[in-house]
RNA sequence: GCCCCUGUGGCGGAAUUGGUAGACGCGAUGGAUUCAAAAUCCAUUGUCCUUGCGGACGUGCCUGUUCGAGUCAGGCCAGGGGCACCA
């Protein structure tokens, strides 16, 4: 018997499913609609094994279904702006444009040679003007509506690269490249209005029946939705604003127990007083030079600086709370300045101390008293009555809320007010390898859009990546343009988009890419939603928030009939491996180790120096630890059905998945052991998959065989309908190994068993082919299947087969099991227990004693209770 | 600090509604085949006691509910993830 050979076996069959045009979608289909999709990646040059992963898996829902009978749409493109082009330009002399398509050649190859059911025909790259000029001119459709606009914000400038860095870029306060102290730079910039859908993006979270619930979770958080009352405090001393002081909260209860209020450094009444108080200038001043990492916050003790003005506490005539400007109030969330509460949170309390300001409780815990209940250490958050506080005295917190609301608004002080977390998305970015923004900057006429008939803005070739800032900018010629609407000269914007955008419709392009118009409404009202989209859990709230956001915004231009798109939502673990490290602690190389196993012990040394190597953690792969495995080594040497196999074997999707060397060679072994299970020679007189069921009583062994193989086809079914492949996988070991068992008896049987033999294989191949499809077809066409296996319709169990009339039930005494018995099934309660009180184990168990109950759990077990 | 998730053999992990814990795979050990190796096949493999039959213990820890708990409840511990001076 000849081996499998993965080599020449998968160019072959990827061939022929491209002649047959079998993952081409249509819409004009009378089968359902599914459209399966996984987010689509980067092109950074070639494939990681967390695509193989990620691909493998919509792979086998894409084929699983096509074999249902779905119209399947599965889809792939490349997510192609960003800075990598640009770092790899400056590098290596390049365009970004050349090494961008480069790397989108080497990967499509990449991806094709693992034999995805991709529909090729619809291959977008984001980079692509004819991907672009819709993004533009969606851009100038949500201008138009209301979505996107136009304001000054901050930004992290890099003074010596000229450019401005995202914050990731900004390391201990100093540009990654440069080392230089960024600056906080005020630009004029682009926003889409997100925060406008708050409420919609946060309330329809509970139609998304099919997302994760961490990721509703996260997004829920994000957004960051909360109730409380926006109020004015008057305020009183010199330079005080005769309008007042307009504060947040969300404890509007606990209102008589304010004892300060604070301004976040940059409000404008601290900036005002600041400018003639060099004290507070110099104070407001290293506020803002203090770090804003995690760590500089955890550090960060809470200062203040006491103003001159007091707010008069709008119930408590007298009473005058001191105003500080402190370095915790943050000027982005709520109005940018608080009253401070200290009895009821922590933050006021430790401001408070450190000031020597009143502390005086106001929500009592139950079973204390008003008069007595004192505050240490720790602010009291926890539920109470309403104690200290005139009119609102008794009342729960709910109820204190409320009225104190009512009177505030019946006052004309104020009102109770919703405050989002969630921020307006700026979408400018400084950088050439982006989207244009099809704007032109008139002196006269403002910020004038592009005429849709003069899109796209394309970026022009010409440029060079060795001066720093940006090479929009710097360019000759191209920024320098007509007013579109009075013709005097004007200035093209040269900010490109975040790539955020790119990604936050690509999956209505794939409907239709090559409308003229952003989508075809035929199209995305066939296709849309998205089934299922798959793709990793680092994208849960920024891209899958994006999207969702981006769709209304679609909805409301008529680009798009529906809100939500993302019907389901799976998001699959990492890949993960050792890490290895020299005697000099530097990292090693997987294929640089050589690793000796004794018993359970296992060490590790080099394997061209021979010294040790340790053995450390295992981790997310990735280059700067080493331990990365090339997908294209794996495919040569075994081939793209082996690693598919790995990938969904033994880990559960969700969960992070370890690659090893083992694991793979196991992966190897089945591919072998299930072609040999097929290909044996021995079995080549079996009847083809075709012949027609011969007449007769089928022996023992063959319908054992059969209810085995319609039980696997069940099971393999649910395990793939639930995302379980690790379940699928294990399903069809055992399968196969019920074929191996059963062969060499069946191959001799009665016609009728020869054929029960053949079945047994034919749904092993079929239920193999979505994860391996190339070795499946292989088989396929060994066993004399009818045309692809690829084609061929999903295997149904037949339910008969499911069944068991004799099963094995266990017989505990006092809940402990004592034995077991084979009974018929549904045989009555009374029967099965005094079946099981005539055992002799049982008997012995009992002891003589009679027992007090017997409980029978029909078809489960039997407890006998002494 | 807040929110969420996860703890099962040497390892990855199975175990419908509470009903025989450890399926399946990896690794390991012994054997067959071979001149030898690779490959393949067979057997064993939770721990402890026992020559064997068998028995005791066992799903992070402690309590509880139940005839019966990996599964449910309460309280801890450990690991991972997310958010965070958000008023």
């Amino acid at each position: 018997m000849t081996r499998y050979n993965a080599k020449e076996s998968e160019p072959k069959w990827q061939a022929a499913w491209t002649e047959h045009g079998c993952f081409e979608a249509h819409e004009n289909s009378d089968r359902p609609k599914y459209y399966v999709l996984e987010m689509f990646p980067y092109p950074s040059g070639k494939i990681h094994m967390g695509h193989v992963r990620n691909y493998a898996m919509g792979d086998v829902l894409a084929r699983y279904k096509l074999a249902q009978g779905y119209n399947v749409l599965h889809p792939m493109g490349w997510d192609a702006f960003g800075m990598p082009a640009e770092n790899a330009a400056m590098e290596r002399n390049t365009h970004p444009a050349t090494w961008t398509y480069a790397n989108i050649d080497a990967m499509r190859a990449q991806l094709k040679a693992m034999g995805f059911a991709i529909d090729w025909s619809r291959e977008i790259a984001t980079c692509d003007p004819d991907y672009y000029r819709h993004e533009q001119a969606m851009f100038l459709d949500f201008l138009e509506n209301g979505y996107a606009y136009r304001k000054e914000a901050s930004v992290n400038w890099d003074p010596v690269d000229q450019t401005v860095l995202a914050n990731e870029q900004v390391i201990d306060g100093k540009g990654w490249r440069s080392g230089a102290v960024v600056e906080k730079r005020k630009l004029s910039q682009w926003f889409l209005s997100i925060s406008d859908l708050a409420d919609d993006l946060l309330n329809d979270l509970a139609t998304l029946k099919r997302w994760p619930e961490k990721v509703v979770t996260m997004q829920t958080n994000w957004i960051g939705r909360s109730e409380g009352l926006s109020m004015t405090f008057e305020l009183v001393g010199d330079g005080a604003p005769k309008q007042g002081l307009e504060i947040y909260t969300t404890r509007p209860d606990t209102l008589f127990g304010a004892s300060f209020c604070a301004l976040a450094p940059d409000h404008p009444i601290a900036q005002q007083l600041a400018q003639h108080n060099p004290d507070l200038e110099s104070f407001i001043r290293a506020c803002q030079a203090s770090g804003t990492s995690e760590e500089d916050i955890e550090k960060a003790e809470k200062l203040g600086y006491r103003t001159s003005l007091t707010a008069k506490h709008p119930f408590i005539a007298g009473k005058e709370l001191p105003v500080f400007v402190a370095n915790f109030i943050l000027m982005e969330y709520g109005t940018g300045a608080i009253f401070g509460c200290p009895a009821h949170d922590q933050r006021d309390l430790d401001f408070a101390r450190k000031y020597g300001l009143e502390v005086l409780p106001v929500v009592i815990p139950a079973g204390e008293d008003a008069a007595t209940f004192s505050i240490d250490d720790d602010a009291y958050t926890g539920d109470g009555v309403l104690g200290n506080s005139h009119f609102l005295d008794g009342l729960d917190i709910e109820a204190a809320k409320s009225t104190i609301i009512k009177r505030i608004e019946d006052m004309g002080r104020g009102q109770g007010t919703v405050h989002f977390k969630l921020r307006d998305w700026g979408v400018s970015r400084q950088r050439y390898w982006g989207c244009p923004i099809p704007i032109v900057h008139c002196d006269d006429c403002g910020a004038v859009p592009v005429p849709k008939k003069d899109l796209p803005v394309k970026l022009p070739k010409d440029v060079t990546f060795d001066t720093p800032g940006n090479p929009l900018d710097r360019h000759p010629t191209w920024k320098h343009v007509d007013c579109p609407r009075c013709n005097k000269a004007a200035q093209r914007e040269t900010d490109t988009f975040d790539t955020f955008i790119d990604s936050s419709w690509y999956f209505a392009r794939f409907c239709s890419p090559k409308a003229e118009t952003p989508t075809d409404r035929s199209a995305v009202d066939y296709w849309l939603p998205v089934d299922q989209y798959i793709g990793g859990v680092e994208h849960a709230i920024l891209h899958l928030l994006y999207a969702r956001f981006y769709t209304r915004a679609m909805k409301a231009c008529n680009h798009i009939g529906l809100d939500e798109p993302f019907d389901g939502l799976f998001t699959q673990g990492m890949v993960i491996h050792e890490t290895y490290q020299d005697e000099d602690g530097a990292w090693v190389a997987p294929d640089d180790v050589r690793i000796t196993v004794s018993g359970n012990d296992r060490s590790a040394s080099h394997i061209t120096t021979g010294k040790p190597v340790t053995i450390g953690a295992i981790e997310k792969m990735s280059k700067s630890k080493k331990n990365t495995v090339d997908p294209q080594g794996i495919i040569d040497q075994y081939g793209a059905d082996t690693a598919r196999w790995f990938m969904l074997s033994d880990s559960p999707p969700e969960r992070d998945v370890e690659w090893t060397e083992a694991g793979v060679e196991g992966a190897w072994r089945f591919v072998q052991r299930f072609w040999s299970t097929i290909a044996d020679p021995e079995n080549d007189a079996l009847p083809s998959l075709n012949a027609s069921k011969p007449e007769g009583e089928l022996n023992a062994q063959a319908n054992d065989l059969r209810k085995r193989s319609h039980k696997a086809v069940a099971a393999i079914t649910d395990a793939i309908e639930a995302f379980h492949f690790n379940r699928a996988v294990a399903h069809l070991y055992e399968l196969t190994n019920s074929i191996r068992k059963a062969a060499p008896q069946l191959r001799g049987g009665s016609d009728l068993d020869q054929w029960a033999l053949r079945e047994a294989m034919g749904f092993a191949t079929q239920l193999i082919a979505p994860m391996m499809p190339h070795l499946a077809e292989q088989c396929w066409q060994h066993i004399g299947g009818e045309g692809l296996v690829i084609q061929a319709k999903w295997p149904e169990a037949e339910p008969a087969l499911l069944t068991e009339d004799a099963i094995t039930i266990a017989i505990q005494v006092n809940g402990k099991r004592r034995d077991e018995m084979d009974i018929a099934k549904d045989l009555p309660n009374d029967e099965v227990e005094a079946r099981a009180l005539a055992q002799d184990r049982i008997q012995e168990a009992i002891g003589g004693k009679t027992p007090r109950k017997v409980i029978v759990v029909p078809n489960r077990i039997v407890n006998i209770v002494l």
